[in-house]
DNA sequence: GTTTTACATTCCCATAACGGAATAAGTCAA
DNA sequence: TTGACTTATTCCGTTATGGGAATGTAAAAC
């Protein structure tokens, strides 16, 4: 059996660094694939394919805009990650400050 | 250029989901190889090649006891895969609750 | 030392990835 | 319609994967 498929779900998705710039990038604002390329020097075919990927988990959104597509992060699928790993939460720093701390970092 | 080592980060590690059973079910107590094989209805050598990514990233901590080998959650490590989510909190949900809950979601 | 138990490490193969080049497809302007 | 522009989709070659079987290594029991 092979490794999973990049749009198995959101954490096979995030597995290449250049997705994880691309959501970073996009999580403020709007911006074109062109705009993309040009912002993370990659080519506009490798970009597309990312954002088809990045699409098929749902974690950015597509709009178009006339001859552009506006791409934008979904910060909503993005908490996915976060909500798995805040099962470890509890384990965080030493067993002593985890009554202190339960409150913010359980949260 | 292919896809990136499952070893090169914990992004990658826990892009499996079996290695995100593995490190469930380790999260709050030590197990052995054949315990988590036995748990999870994998092989060993599945099991034991498993975690030997885990390893290379520090997702888990080995423990030799006698003849078995104990093996562990390391969450800290899980704390990565959590900040960087977390940069993303500021749009989850609309912007409206943002502030109200800017305390407990952006800590 | 030999046997048993517990893990780790090959070897194998089918599958999928990534980037780049080339090409297709969709949109607007004249 | 033709042409310019922006994005999507093949096609290609290189590389890594995950499971199973077989094998290697390490530790305890006898």
């Amino acid at each position: 059996m092979p490794r999973a498929a990049t749009t198995s779900d959101a954490f096979n998705a995030i597995a290449e660094p250049r997705r994880r710039h691309i959501l970073e990038l996009l999580a403020h604002e709007e911006r074109s694939v062109s705009e993309i390329a040009a912002a993370l020097d990659l080519g506009q075919p490798s970009v597309s394919k990312h954002l088809q990927v990045l699409h098929g988990v749902g974690l950015v959104t597509q709009r178009r805009e006339g001859r552009h597509v506006m791409y934008r992060t979904n910060a909503e699928t993005v908490r996915t990650i976060h909500e798995w790993s805040r099962l470890f939460a509890r384990h965080w720093r030493g067993q002593l400050r985890r009554i202190k701390t339960h409150a913010e970092e359980d949260r």
